[in-house]
RNA sequence: GCAGGAGUCGCCAAGCUUGGUAAAGGCGCUGGACUCAGAAUCCAGUCUCAGAGGAGUUCGGGGGUUCAAAUCCCCCCUCCUGCACCA
């Protein structure tokens, strides 16, 4: 027998599967499609263990598909835009594009080494011209449909790095390279209309296959609230202000206004008044506090009365205008009307600034009034204080108050969202840049569709100040497409959610440079679309699950294809954790600088071993690289799968991975050593082998279609002790070679390289890769021999226990003894009763009509109270006591070799002894002597 | 703050959808076999008690529903994840 060399065998299989090209897929109409898709990677440079186990799902889900016949699309490209080239090129002058593509082949190369069987023709890459050409052309397609406008919107700045900030480099409210304060700056910024398909977004959810917890994320995310607008006039001006309200119930009780600081109409206001510097001075404070903390309930509120004046609508009462840090100017109209008796948190408000509270609900069954409120009233009631609504039920007083306000034609129902639209403008190079260029005569102008794509330019500055892109003359100095003169290019870039928004169509037929009006063909992609499975973290279950359906359904009304939903169905993976260094007492782990310490060093306290996510700040990472040379991909693939189900957390252990690598090599031993006892009568233990693997292939199968991975590993692991077994018994050669003929096609998915060369070794000629998952015959897979099975295993275990009891007692004999049969009759006619009651009362007293069964009174009493103390471990008994005698029979050879000793069997009648009173259907009674 | 998820033997982890033997499987540990010895492999044990298959205790804590709860309901505690977020 040879010996197992992963490296060896994995790397033959890999070159041969390239070689022979039979991952490639071509649309065929006569085959049932099948989309799997991995959330593609950022080309960070190297794989980490989350990419790992991502592709190793998917690869083996994949694998399954194929062999069930259908035509699998599974690709993979990369998400090559974004921040990280960016910095690499700020602080080590590298060039992006490069810095890139570097990563890119490392990460590759990584890929290919653990066995994954994409179709590595339709690879995509976010930063390639061919591709991100598309997103200027969805983005100028949205501008023609009003999808696309330019608003003023805020963001996180640095003001000695003269640069924007993204939320993770601004933590804690300092700048990640200079720790001076973030600020927030409004900038004119690009959005997308994604509230305009904020009801479909909604329904569409309730058409997809998806975790329950990532739709409850989706639907909170949209928040769909129905409310009022509520149209202020401003005293002194002819607009009005129209706030969003969910209680125009409490319209009566407004006592004053509440704008965000940022409002721009605030600035204007008190632009040469009294209240100009103190405004100035809260604005700046309000503008450098962390958005999270200004919504906080337990925040500290901060206001001022800003000198201006709104009129109630309903009473015509002229109500103050304050500004406060906790009203923010993007949800609804930046501002709000505050009603202290009625909220909290403008109850809090008014007391601070010692502003009117007027009640106008009062609770249906006692009274509150306002000196003695000490929190607002939130819940239900009675209107009082509004005039002619007084004495209506306040969530009745809802609708009328609105319609009343509609034909006033100073308000209307409504319905909000908090769903956002989605701002795309980045002030980065490393991106798709938006095709619009500034015309001093024409505006606003699109770049040309001829002129697709604008390409990054190549003459850019990496300062770490500012946009790059503005330091390129080239790029920023071009023509008015309109009128000729000079303009100038927009240079911010894309977010690069656009690029993931429909890669996944792409895929289908990727983009080609003669790709001229369409960014794919209709009929291909709505061949293989939409995705059908769809796997990745579960960190993505809002934003970038949200935008590639908004996207979605753009690219259906532009009529690029059929589909409503992008992901038919998805599985959210979990983390990956791993064993690390923990202070109980400082409640912290070991950085990476102490993790090979033993004692904590703020407190001293010893350290203890506690799971926390793999990452580089606490060192703890574990590369797959590594683990693949140390172990081969087989056997890391197998830990990977085996150690916890997809959507569960993993914890790695290297004992784990050390298991794995046995459970794979011992497979070597198990179908390469010849060394075993042939026959060619049949006994029982065939019966029982042909019953496991049919059962095997058939919980296989259905937990697999579940991507019940592990699961479906589980069968497999307890199948092949089972199948050890027999071999070390003796066995029928045909039956055991079929066996493994099957065995191997089970475990393909998981671990092909090992799989694929055991299957040439014994005998077979065609590709694994390529063969048909097997079919389970359910002949055998019947209850009786479920029941046998059962029956065997359980009084080996209890013969176990027994044994044990006895301690060191050597055994000479085991007699096994058959119950009487009347036993049986009453087992058939005790089980089904107890599937209408568990009332033992009853029970015997239906019993007892039965006149043979009388005179056996006190001892089925006895035996159907423990019976019934341990329902679940009696079944439905399906042999009488002739068969069950018979199988004992089979058996007896079995536990002979088991036990080691003599086996006898008896009926209940041929032995008078205590212990054989004990026998019952299905538990026969045991003596040991 | 809002939203989502999790807590089961020494460790990891099934079971929860659909209430009915809690602890499958792996790791670790203990004993045995094989070895000069170790490694590997195999066998047995691994919540507690037990000289007969039994009894008892247990699924973060506390209540409740039920003949029966890890599973269903309510309250609380701890941990993790995401965030554009109250109107």
């Amino acid at each position: 027998m040879s010996e197992y060399n992963p490296r060896e065998i994995e790397k033959k299989w890999q070159d041969r599967w390239k070689k022979e090209n039979i991952f490639k897929v071509e649309m065929d109409t006569k085959k049932e499609k099948y989309y799997i898709l991995e959330m593609y990677p950022y080309p960070s440079g190297k794989l980490h263990m989350g990419h790992l186990r991502n592709y190793t799902i998917g690869d083996s889900f994949t694998r399954f598909k194929r062999m069930n016949g259908c035509n699998v699309l599974y690709p993979m490209g990369y998400d090559s835009f974004g921040m990280p080239a960016e910095n690499a090129a700020i602080d080590e002058g590298a060039n992006p594009e490069e810095w890139t593509d570097r990563n890119i082949s490392i990460m590759k190369s990584q890929q290919k080494s653990i066995g994954l069987s994409y179709d590595w023709s339709r690879e995509i890459y976010s930063h390639d011209p061919n591709y991100y050409h598309w997103d200027q052309w969805f983005f100028l397609k949205m501008l023609e449909k009003g999808l696309a406008y330019r608003q003023e919107s805020y963001v996180n700045w640095c003001d000695k790095c003269v640069t924007v900030l993204a939320n993770e480099q601004a933590q804690g409210g300092k700048c990640w390279r200079c720790n001076s304060d973030v600020e927030q700056k409004f900038l004119t910024q690009w959005f997308l209309k994604i509230r305009d398909y904020a009801d479909e977004l909604l329904d569409g959810l309730d058409t997809v296959e998806w975790p329950e917890k990532v739709k409850i994320m989706q639907r909170n995310w949209i928040g769909r609230s129905e409310g009022s607008i509520i149209r202020f006039p401003i005293v002194g001006e002819d607009r009005t202000i129209d706030i969003f309200t969910t209680r125009p119930d409490t319209l009566y009780g407004v006592t004053f206004m509440i704008f965000a600081p940022e409002h721009p109409w605030v600035r204007d206001w008190v632009k040469g008044t009294e209240y100009e510097n103190e405004f100035e001075e809260l604005y700046n404070e309000v503008m450098k506090e962390d958005k999270f903390k200004r919504t906080d309930l337990e925040a500290e509120k901060k206001g001022m009365f800003i000198g201006k004046y709104c009129i109630n609508p309903m009473t015509k009462e002229e109500v103050p205008v304050y500004i406060s840090n906790f009203v923010i100017y993007e949800y609804g109209a930046g501002a709000v009307m505050a009603v202290p008796a009625h909220d909290q948190r403008d109850f809090e408000f008014a007391k601070k600034y010692n502003i009117p509270i007027k009640i106008v609900i009062q609770p249906f069954d006692y009274e509150i009034s306002v000196d003695k409120m000490t929190r607002a009233y939130e819940a239900d009631g009675v209107l009082v204080n509004s005039e002619e609504f007084n004495g209506m039920a306040n969530r009745n007083a809802i609708n009328v108050i609105t319609e009343k306000l509609d034909k006033m034609r100073m308000g209307n129902a409504t319905v909000n969202y908090k769903l956002r639209d989605w701002g795309i403008s980045r002030q980065r190079y490393w991106g798709c840049p938006i095709p619009v260029i500034y015309c001093n005569d024409c505006g606003t102008v699109s770049v040309p569709y001829e002129d697709l794509p604008v390409l990054l330019p190549k003459d850019v500055k990496f300062t770490g100040k500012g946009n790059p892109l503005e330091t390129s003359e080239s790029f920023i100095n071009t023509k008015c497409p309109k009128c000729g003169k000079p303009g100038k290019r927009e240079t911010d870039t894309m977010d690069t959610f656009i690029d993931s928004s429909w890669y996944f169509f792409a895929f289908c037929d990727p983009p080609r440079p003669e790709f001229e009006v369409f960014p794919y063909r209709k009929e291909v992609v709505n061949y293989w679309g939409n995705v059908d499975q769809y796997i990745g973290g579960i960190e993505h279950a809002v934003m970038h699950l949200i935008y590639a359906r908004f996207f979605t359904k753009v690219a259906r009304d532009l009529d690029l294809h059929k589909f409503d939903e992008p992901f038919q169905r998805l599985l959210t993976q979990g983390m990956i954790n791993k064993a690390h260094p923990y202070c109980p007492k400082c409640d912290a782990f070991a950085m990476r600088a102490e993790m090979n310490d033993e004692t904590c060093k703020r407190c001293g306290t010893k350290y203890v071993l506690k799971s926390v996510k793999m990452s580089k700040s606490y060192g703890n990472t574990v590369s797959p690289e590594e683990v693949v040379g140390k172990y081969g991909a087989d056997a890391a693939r197998f830990f990977i799968l085996f150690g916890a189900s997809p959507e569960k957390g993993l914890e790695w252990s290297d004992q784990g991975v050390s298991f794995a690598f046995k459970f794979v090599s011992g497979l070597w031993s198990l179908f390469l050593d010849s060394d075993m006892k042939k026959r060619s009568e049949r006994n029982v233990n065939d019966e029982l082998i042909e019953y496991q693997l049919h059962k095997t292939i058939q919980l296989v199968t259905e937990n697999m279609n579940k991507i019940a991975i592990r699961d479906a590993i589980n069968e497999i692991i307890q199948f092949v002790s089972n199948l050890r077994v027999y071999k070390i018994n003796s066995v029928i050669e045909e039956l055991f070679k079929s066996c493994q003929e099957y065995l191997l096609l089970l475990l393909h998915p998981f671990i092909p390289h090992i799989t694929e060369e055991l299957w040439e070794k014994t005998g077979h000629e065609n590709l694994l890769s390529l063969a048909k998952w097997p079919d389970y015959n359910k002949d055998f897979i019947t209850e009786e021999n479920d029941y046998k099975w059962k029956l065997m295993n359980n009084t080996i275990d209890d013969i176990k226990s027994i044994v044990q009891v006895l301690k060191e007692k050597e055994i000479n004999t085991i007699k096994l003894i058959i119950a009487d049969e009347w036993k049986y009759d009453l087992f058939s006619i005790f089980m089904p009763l107890t599937e209408k009651t568990k009332n033992q009362g009853e029970i015997m007293k239906e019993i007892m009509k039965n006149d043979n069964m009388k005179k056996y009174g006190k001892e089925i009493s006895k035996i159907i109270g423990n019976v019934l103390k341990n329902i679940g471990g009696y079944s439905k008994t399906l042999l009488d006591a002739k068969s069950e005698k018979q199988f004992f029979e089979d058996i007896k050879a079995n536990v002979k070799q088991k036990f080691e000793c003599e086996v006898e069997i008896f009926l209940e009648k041929e032995i008078d002894e205590s212990k054989a009173k004990q026998a019952l259907p299905g538990k026969p009674g045991i003596i040991i002597q």
